[in-house]
DNA sequence: CATGAATGAGAATTCATTCAT
DNA sequence: TATGAATGAATTCTCATTCAT
């Protein structure tokens, strides 16, 4: 549909922005083939069971390699899950004008529907990374501050701010915004956690998919026949 | 091959665990204090990261002590993890005689409150431990075998029921029934991570954030302004 | 001689009694293999250039076996050197009662004689670990700073106490304690050196050299026919 | 075997060295950076420890550079004590004509003393490299074999000739030669490591210590109460 | 049963040296 | 001439596991 067209247009603009991070700039393929390996070997077996060894021979070049681009194995593994980190939480990095929240979006459901698979596309590009990143979080202080200071906290801002743009515009219901944004964010990260994880050998209809999770968190999955609790 | 005798021997053991379930049978008090500390050092470190050595000290015997109880360190693993694991389902597998659902709940909501409030005692209870379950699963075999043969499959199966019970009895709208599952479950486990997880040292009020959830579940977060969509 | 064998005793007993010094308590035979084998190869090689495998492989142990009983390779240098930095001081660190000192020796030449003579034996049995602590002092600033610290200002403290005994008893000169400090021990120093390091094959006379030393310090080398300058 | 041969490009390269002494020639900019960078470096952490990286960091130039100057490591060691060694003993190297000495002093102490203050300049000046010469011969074969071959037999040699020189002119007492050698060398080398090594940052009168020493090296540090012994 | 010394395979990391540019 | 990326052997150190006591 046009509509759909431009407005995807629209979206990936206003996403696209911030995600000028780093730009893997002027990598060697030595450097390439190195971060590739780890990626696969750190994803497959765990940060702390994979070796550099393993990682310099998948890779195609000597154990000391690794070491003139990273300095420790760790900051290997930080190399990788840093930048995906960012741009994991990208959109939610917008500009936010004077007050006036940018959201180019009519209705939350538009907005939801755009969200989610924009974030699908992003965490299928990037499962392996992300696959990493969730792991090592619990381990490695540094990326658990990272985590819980910049993303977790900048994510919750903006996601309250636009919960809330809804809620003045009628659209979602009077409720604590905490836990509709918890309930929204479950609903979400439940659907991609199935759908990239636990059974992504299953043919999926994202599109029909979406539309019931949309529904399911708009109107419920009460039947008629529901008793009157309460 | 080495590697098939290893994995039998572990599947061997494996299913000498699961027997053990609730059991904890004529430990000493030197093999409980081993366990005890094993779960607390995988659940810190990872279990790659935790060394024997480590546990040993911690649990105030000798390193070759631990090897008297558990062969080899993923031995011991497994013996912390697979007991819990069949436990986290128990509810889910209960007796279901001549194809009547043993449901003693009257309603849905009901139902759902009850459970989320068992597990959530469940998982207070059982924290580090379920939180090395789900840090190894992705990178044990064994543990990722059964959970998705035995754990998965049996809950799916249990829970299809259970919906599919509360759909017939109108209780739930006509929806694909996995779908309605994944986001019941979502809603569940979303809030038992933020809860136990993300932020622990918020001061919950469990029952009314039950309530809230519960609301969402059956009656959607969409306001009365929501655009007619569709 | 009489005299000199009860002179003799005399001396030992007041320097053993510092002497008690660790103990090598308890050391397995593997440990004390270990030692060895780094003495030999520290000496030979320098602390840096030698290599625990190579003092494992010497030791007959493996290489393991040398981290379980000193934590780094630095701390298996430290736990060879230390003691001997002290044991090489012993003699100086006498008690010295109510300001007296605690000296049995009639002459300073009969002192000077007993010292050289203690103080050469001691590092006959002790080269190669005095010739590894003299390397490694100028790179292990926590040796520096012991040696500083501890040693030298005892050292300096003690001995310059002993010079003023003998000053105040008319058989040293009237001169700058320090420069005199300074002159004994260089003669004395440059004998061991000499004796043990530069020229270890010639076939020493010891009492007759250092009958000459003691000879040329206190009479100087000047002969009859020496300018009077100045 | 592989060890002669590279013995022999040791000893090749060595005998280079020493004959560009006093040369420094046709040293380009960089050259001479990374001696510089070497000197300092070797004499803060050793041969053995120290890396080239850093020697290539600190003078400024790609590790590649030090290697295209140099073979190998040891020999920018060599290409830096090597000169200063043969410039260490440049006063003993005079003309000998025609058996006769010359000898531009008057007297012993005259001598003495302008040679003393000769070497502490010189051993100011070339302060770290005669660190690193010190701290590097007991290591390597070759820096030791041309010690005692070259310098030490040379000095020797001389310095008897010297000593006996004076003897006859009744300036020095009869007693052995070596013995006089051994006590000389001792009290001017205690007096130059003191000087520049124990305590460089005490406030020195060189002048005054100079005179007290040859005072004490000529008529000992006697006082008239000393006992009358043998 | 329990110990803990001993092992040796392998881990991360360093570094002198080479070589294509 | 100078570079610096690349190497791979060597180094320090860790750790699961064994076994004699």
């Amino acid at each position: 549909m046009k509509k759909d067209s431009a407005e995807q247009h629209e979206i990936e603009q206003w996403m696209e922005e911030l995600l000028a991070i780093g730009g893997d700039k002027q990598m060697t393929p030595k450097q390439i083939s190195i971060l590739e390996a780890a990626v696969e070997i750190f994803s497959d077996k765990g940060f702390s069971a994979a070796s550099t060894s393993e990682i310099a021979q998948k890779a195609g070049v000597a154990e000391g390699t690794i070491f003139r681009y990273y300095k420790t194995k760790k900051d290997l593994l930080l190399s990788i899950v840093g930048p995906t980190m960012s741009r994991m939480i990208a959109p939610f990095v917008m500009r936010n004008f004077n007050g006036v929240l940018d959201m180019p979006f009519e209705s939350y459901e538009a907005f939801l529907r755009a969200f989610i698979l924009n974030r699908l596309e992003f965490a299928r590009n990037n499962f392996k990374i992300i696959r990493i990143l969730i792991q090592e979080i619990p381990f490695q202080p540094i990326l658990r501050k990272h985590f819980s200071e910049n993303i977790l906290n900048q994510v919750l801002e903006r996601v309250t701010a636009i919960t809330e743009h809804f809620k003045a515009k009628g659209e979602i219901i009077e409720a604590p915004t905490p836990a509709i944004i918890r309930f929204t964010v479950s609903s979400v990260i439940g659907y991609l956690v199935t759908r990239l994880l636990l059974m992504p050998e299953k043919d999926w209809n994202d599109e029909e998919e979406i539309n019931l999770i949309l529904s399911f968190m708009l109107h419920g999955i009460g039947g008629p026949g529901q008793q009157a609790e309460q």
